[in-house]
DNA sequence: CGCACACTTGAACCCCCTCAACCCAAGTGG
DNA sequence: CCACTTGGGTTGAGGGGGTTCAAGTGTGCG
């Protein structure tokens, strides 16, 4: 039962009232994420409703129960999606890199929390006034509609996860994810702490901890650092990710 | 651990080769499914698409991995949705009722198996046919977008309970979620078996047993039959249910 | 009646949690 | 340079919530 305490420090604003659409053209991250599914003619439209944030490592940006007003984008860092219960048992349910679009919620609150775990760069779109430029380019609905089916997905294979996988297979499943996203590399970065794995998987750091080495002594993989694993033998991951082994 | 063997019956289709459009017109879900988003005069384009089902209790008719090659939309009866493991682990990712739209799919293949747990019928639709509509009528891939953000925002909730909550609280916040379903009637039916329960719930059918007779010595519920619960304390269902007690 | 199926209840076990100590690296300040 | 602190990670020992295994209790239906 993690108890963490809730930071509701404004994010700091940076950058950019006009030469917003270069900005936007050169964006390193619009090739992943919603922004691709408008054209380059069209982009200052885009742009014009965006305004960049940088916010610090351990800074929440989006609060639970808050008025959603806000879509989010991400452009660069890594953050942590996690809902509370009253007494402080904390359930992450997803980590979101850059392109990752923030803010798809039906009521008009925030379903749950946001706090980066680096230094994170973020587009702010006021949420009325991108909903309008929504219903001129059913273009970025039709994108919005696959990013929400593709994280159904993700949830649903996270249920099955918490619901029915002990913790060596939780670990494993995680590593394997992470390896996947981290491409062709052997080695996997994690930037979030054992407690975030945890919270992530339904364990506590402890479990997480002895897993980690369980999975060394058995060679399956190698902890150059804390935060930098090495696969040593995929396939053997992979078998008891799946619950094989 | 649940065992469940997979059965792979084709369902038997029934109906309505050329009746149809007054079918969706006097559809008494039509309002609460994704139909409603297209207007009477252009409903003959969404009902020539369809065709109807009856499947059994008991019929699988959504195989997890298999082509996804059709939608479905409930119009009467439960539906259980499922992933499992290779050893036969179970996990149930929600159970879908009469308006719910399944298939939203970004790859080709079914995420998750769908099996009726009372006797359903289903409109189908060709997935590319019902596409080439969604890309003509962008009110239907707005309604489907607000259909998945919220879905989305269901399975956020599960991944708390699946994670951090104990097997009572789950059991809270799934009878309570039931009866907010169930409206102003203070009895609830679970159409579902115990083991069902359990497998949506994380837990064996033990310790869902024994959760219900907990509840009810608490005086918490009444268990007229095994599927027809009262909630004799709304108040205190929801304090369990949020993990205050 | 008797079989099948779902549900309930009991007893023993075990995986993971809890509590606690310890390690290690990165500051910080005298 | 060393003493001290701080934050994250690891490791150990013990306990408990939920599972496992097993028996018993309805209830519907041939």
């Amino acid at each position: 039962m993690a108890g963490t305490v809730l930071r509701r420090d404004t994010p700091r604003v940076v950058v950019l009232p006009k030469a917003m659409t270069e900005h936007c053209l050169g964006c390193d991250v619009r090739a992943q994420s919603v922004c691709r599914a408008i054209d380059d003619a069209n982009l200052h439209r885009l742009a014009e409703l965006a305004s960049v944030a940088e916010i610090e490592a351990g800074q929440t940006f989006i609060n639970e129960g808050d008025t959603a007003d806000r879509f989010f984008n991400l452009t660069s860092g890594t953050v942590k999606l996690y809902k509370m219960l009253p007494d402080g048992r904390q359930q992450i349910t997803g980590f979101a890199g850059p392109g990752h679009f923030l803010g798809l919620a039906v009521s008009d609150t925030y379903a749950f929390s946001a706090e980066a775990i680096e230094k994170v760069t973020i587009c702010r779109f006021s949420r009325p006034r991108l909903q309008t430029l929504l219903h001129d380019f059913p273009a970025i609905e039709r994108c919005l509609l696959d990013v929400a089916a593709n994280e159904l997905v993700l949830a649903q294979e996270q249920m099955l996860l918490l619901g029915r996988k002990t913790a060596i297979e939780r670990l494993a499943s995680f590593l394997l994810a992470r390896s996947r996203m981290a491409g062709v590399s052997r080695t996997i970065h994690l930037p979030m702490t054992r407690q975030d794995i945890a919270d992530y998987l339904g364990l506590t750091l402890e479990t997480v901890s002895r897993g980690f080495t369980r999975l060394r002594n058995e060679k399956v993989i190698a902890i150059a650092q804390p935060q930098a694993i090495e696969i040593r033998d995929a396939q053997l991951l992979a078998a008891i990710a799946s619950g094989a082994n």
